[in-house]
DNA sequence: CTTTTAATACCGCACGGCGGTATGTATTTT
DNA sequence: AAAATACATACCGCCGTGCGGTATTAAAAG
């Protein structure tokens, strides 16, 4: 095959493929010939003069998967004129309201049989997800006094993990009622730490959303 | 080698053998051979006509990881004359009073990077931990007047998942002030989920044991 | 505007090792 | 003595990876 004179393309395009499949088949029964097979006529040293290992892709795949939920994070953390608290509500809104999460969806893949990705993920939300995102608007919510806690990074870490994680419907394959049955409790935990930021709004568009995932399974 | 004719102890073996080679080098990076220089003689045969994939001998290595861990949780459980909220403040106290958690803890494992092993922990702790012993507990908290909650089922995977993975000194490579503060999180969750079950004498045991993990580091 | 040079994008094969299997054999159980 | 069990041995196909080579492009030199 040619050489291609924007060599991002085709690194776009391994990320693409190699996305595809892991999410389909999973990252350890996706195997590199996999990846070359769809990705018309480009070879193995393509990959590997791209990419240093099956593993570096995988990083790139999850950069891949968290950049657009990470965009928006990054958008409300850094809005003008609202509470830490108000941010935080906001953030569990806009998580929950975007369009049916692009493509990802549309596979409905099942990360409780993904060892790998979903253990990338948990990387992904404990290393930069909370210190990044969640902690500056904890952190701005003890200065602006609407968010009252000794233990930012603590908190920070304990809330993404339980929406990103024990709330996924990529993870736990859930019940429409486990799940709301879940948002019950995650409230009731908020409250608990002094969090009232989840609402009845919230909690409707929580279940139309987990309704929208249960159908493409 | 010589057949031999109490064959469980061959299975022991590996499974001793595999146990210590994942925790020291990873579910990944522990090849068949590996484990089969450490048995002392035995071959592939020996391995597999005993387990049917090394997926398998991951398998036998969680359940040996956790039995001890579920022995106690079932003794604690079937226990009479508890309250349902006492039983669960026993069983906080006692998985932590138990003595340095035999060898696992003499090559202070760390699950943070051996994602197959994590998440066979996790898995472990979502499809047994929390419905065979959290969850009988929360049952009879809510029957004796002890608990209040309309979710039991999610309640035992919140508890447990914070305690057993969040809390969990193997997983998350915590400095003994952030396990200190995890704990106050965590205690402050519990009471606002109307559990106040950890109290000051559960903390100072918490951070005793942390320091002793961090020695073996 | 050419020519030279150096860097990059990609090919394709070979290699070592991996997980797994088929088959054989000795020992134990029934 | 037959059947089942507990291993050993030999082997297979594939996988991730490294690497020598080549074509293309961009940058530097003339």
């Amino acid at each position: 095959m040619a050489r291609n004179k924007h060599p991002e393309e085709t690194v776009n395009l391994i990320v693409d493929v190699a996305l595809r499949l892991f999410l389909e088949k999973g990252y350890e029964r996706t195997s590199i010939q996999d990846i070359i097979g769809q990705l018309g006529g480009l070879s193995k040293g393509a990959i590997y003069h791209h990419f240093k290992s099956k593993e570096d892709i995988l990083v790139a795949v999850t950069d891949r998967m968290t950049e657009e939920s990470n965009k928006m994070l990054a958008d409300v953390r850094d809005r003008a004129g609202f509470t830490g608290k108000e941010k935080l509500k906001t953030l569990f809104m806009e998580s929950v309201n975007r369009p049916v999460q692009d493509e990802i969806f549309t596979v409905a893949p099942d990360l409780g049989h993904n060892p790998r990705l979903l253990f990338s993920i948990f990387r992904e939300t404990v290393e930069e997800a909370a210190p990044d995102y969640i902690l500056p608007i904890i952190r701005q919510g003890i200065s602006d006094g609407s968010i009252q806690t000794d233990y930012p990074e603590e908190l920070a870490e304990l809330v993404i993990l339980a929406a990103n994680v024990w709330m996924n419907p990529m993870i736990f394959d859930d019940s429409l009622e486990t799940s709301y049955r879940k948002f019950m409790v995650f409230r009731q935990m908020m409250q608990g730490l002094g969090l009232d930021i989840v609402d009845d709004e919230l909690m409707t568009r929580l279940q139309e959303l987990t309704a929208i995932y249960q159908k493409n399974r």
